[in-house]
RNA sequence: GCGCCCGUAGCUCAGCGGAUCAGAGUAUUGGCCUCCGAAGCCAAGGGUCGUGGGUUCGAAUCCCGCCGGGCGCGCCA
């Protein structure tokens, strides 16, 4: 039984008995950071008091004698309340409340912290959706970090989760590459005469170019084989050769940081299926648009745009807001009633116009779907001069380099234990000279140190189900223990706000309190019962670093 | 100019539906390996939480102004 809902349901009784009229009132369980406050604290007296017009203290008393007075409560899980500071409830829980922590962690393994939703959804999580130009750079590792842990979180939150990956394989950015391909087949580098307007310059089209020539053969994730023809003039096998060749590339590449995608959608095919089109009939007969300056227009403003939005062009094509719409409309009809779009920022004003293109379009699709993660910029350092991220130039970070240079342990994690919304300074010279100092070996050393334990103790680890916990009782044990407790609501409150970068955090505090413990404490002792109980305190917290660890997709090694 | 986001210790960053919230790492300084892994531990110094108001019994946290930074503001994607 998890003692937070037991003692939830105290308060709850406690204060129906108390303040009637204030029963439906909200009870909130904290953690306290001192221990000295408890292994919980409630601030319920002092939430009510003004309502009530009472004194928060006197209020935060009789909850505290109403909590004393319930039938059972000696035996249940409270050892002892305080009243402190304005009105704040302490509660320290019994020595066998804490102790049931350990159980839980060794009972449920690799579940422990994960919760099967009461209603399981079907969620998407879009993220990547690099366009097929060129390589991934380091922002799109951000992306692939961030999306992959938010899809986990969700996941382990008892919803079912489709990864999926967008990309325009039909716009003017692909005939740009296509020419560009075509270019340096024919023998021409940047800066020649003949050579295109809003050209690739970087190298890797010269690779593409070679292995046309060639005549190759190259098959990303999600398609078949593409076989070029090595005819420079045939544009056709250019383009389908190059947009193959780099989606292989960027495959390679989100492989190598470990992220796998269920599904990848492509824009040409909204075209292909006429989907396109449908919405644009769709928006038409909603009455949401109009005609002006031989366009036609949305009325985005309605739906909180600062200005209207063209639909279709006096040339008669649609701007990239139409595709954008109608796959989204997809996302609905696929049945996704939640969606997560991973983006930079600067896509932000994507935001509102594909809300507003959806509800112009009158289906019924809630105001605020889909639910958005912007991530900021991330800058590269290198030599003390930043990096410019440039397709054009050809020059930036790749996802590839930072994995060669840093390793994926370290890229995922590191690109991850930052909120999404601040920027983001990766001084390379830094994570190159310091990799041996980045915060995920401090955790994965933890648990490299608890795996080597039980190497040496030789025991099995099963065999401590169940033993007697009674000797856990100094302040690191109480500390880690609480902390373990901490892991389940953790990962509820991180799901919900798509924030993996608690998890980080957490688990750079879990590892700090057992190096902590280690040091001060031996584990392995002669005294067989407090052996015992040590050791099943340590294969909890394996336990738990091991699934956070996870769920960043980051390795919990046994040896380092 | 307008919109969104961000200003917390020298540096990199947590905390932001108020209270028990002044924190971590790193850097600096001083300690700890005949003892389960020193990629570790212990200790010290270091911040009027950008700034000025407001709401509140109580604000890093909520509201407004200002300053500073980022990203957007196309019949580009």
């Amino acid at each position: 039984m998890d003692s937070r809902i037991e003692i939830t349901a105290l308060l709850r009784e406690a204060l129906a008995r108390t303040v009637p009229e204030a029963a439906d009132a909200e009870i909130v369980l904290e953690r306290p950071r001192e221990a000295a406050h408890g292994d919980f604290a409630c601030n319920l007296a002092l939430q009510l008091a003004r309502r009530l017009n009472k004194n928060p203290r006197q209020l935060a008393a009789a909850l505290a004698a109403a909590l004393r007075a319930l039938p059972g409560f000696g035996s249940g899980p409270i050892e002892r309340i305080e009243v402190a500071g304005p009105g704040f409830i302490n509660l320290h829980l019994a020595a066998r409340a804490r102790h049931a922590v350990i159980d839980a962690v060794l009972r449920s393994g690799a579940a422990y912290g994960r919760a099967s939703a009461a209603k399981p959804e079907r969620i998407q999580v879009e993220f990547v959706s690099a366009n097929p130009t060129g390589p991934l750079h380091v922002g799109h590792a951000r992306q692939a970090a961030l999306g992959d842990a938010i899809a986990k979180l969700l996941e382990a939150q008892g919803h079912v989760v489709t990864r999926e990956f967008y990309y325009n394989d039909a716009g003017v950015q692909i005939r740009n590459l296509t020419r560009s391909v075509q270019a340096r087949a024919r023998g021409l580098k940047p800066g020649d005469a003949g050579w295109p307007q809003d050209a690739y310059d970087g190298e890797y089209v010269q690779d593409i170019a070679q292995e046309f020539l060639a005549r190759n053969t190259v098959r990303a994730a999600d398609g078949a084989a593409v076989t070029a023809s090595g005819n420079a003039e045939d544009l056709e096998s250019l383009e389908r050769f190059a947009v193959t060749y780099l989606r292989r590339e960027q495959d390679t590449d989100l492989q190598r940081l470990g992220v796998n995608f269920d599904a990848y959608y492509l824009e040409s095919s909204l075209y292909a299926d006429g989907k396109v089109e449908a919405a644009v009939r769709r928006l038409i007969a909603s009455g949401k648009t109009f005609e002006a300056e031989r366009a036609l227009w949305l009325r985005t403003t309605e739906y909180g745009d600062d200005k209207d939005r063209v639909v279709r062009k006096s040339d008669g094509s649609y701007t990239y807001f139409v595709p954008d719409v109608a796959y989204h409309l997809t996302k609905w009809q696929r049945g996704f009633r939640r969606v997560v779009n991973v983006q930079g920022t600067d896509h932000h004003s994507t935001v509102t116009r594909v809300r507003a293109g959806l509800q112009a379009l009158d289906l019924g699709v809630p105001p605020g779907y889909p639910d958005y993660v912007l991530h900021s910029m991330v800058r590269v350092m290198r030599g003390g001069e930043e990096v410019k991220i440039s397709k054009r130039a050809g020059s930036y970070v790749t996802v590839r380099d930072l994995v060669d240079w840093v390793g994926r342990d370290a890229t995922r994690f590191f690109l991850v234990s930052r909120r999404a919304d601040t920027e983001f300074v990766f001084d390379i010279d830094l994570a190159l000279a310091q990799s041996e100092e980045n915060p995920v070996y401090y955790v994965q050393y933890a648990h490299a140190r608890v795996c080597s334990v039980f190497t040496q103790w030789g025991g099995d680890v099963q065999a401590l189900h169940g033993v007697t916990l009674a000797p856990l009782a100094g302040a690191r044990e109480l500390a880690l223990m609480q902390r373990l407790g901490e892991f389940p609501e953790l990962l509820r409150t991180a799901a919900q706000e798509f924030a993996p970068h608690a998890i980080a955090f957490y688990l750079r505090e879990l590892a700090a309190e057992f190096h902590s413990y280690y040091n001060a404490e031996r584990i392995l002792v002669d005294d067989e019962q407090v052996r015992a109980a040590r050791l099943a305190l340590c294969a909890a917290v394996r336990q738990v670093l091991a699934n956070g660890l996870a769920l960043l997709g980051v390795s919990a090694p046994e040896k380092m």
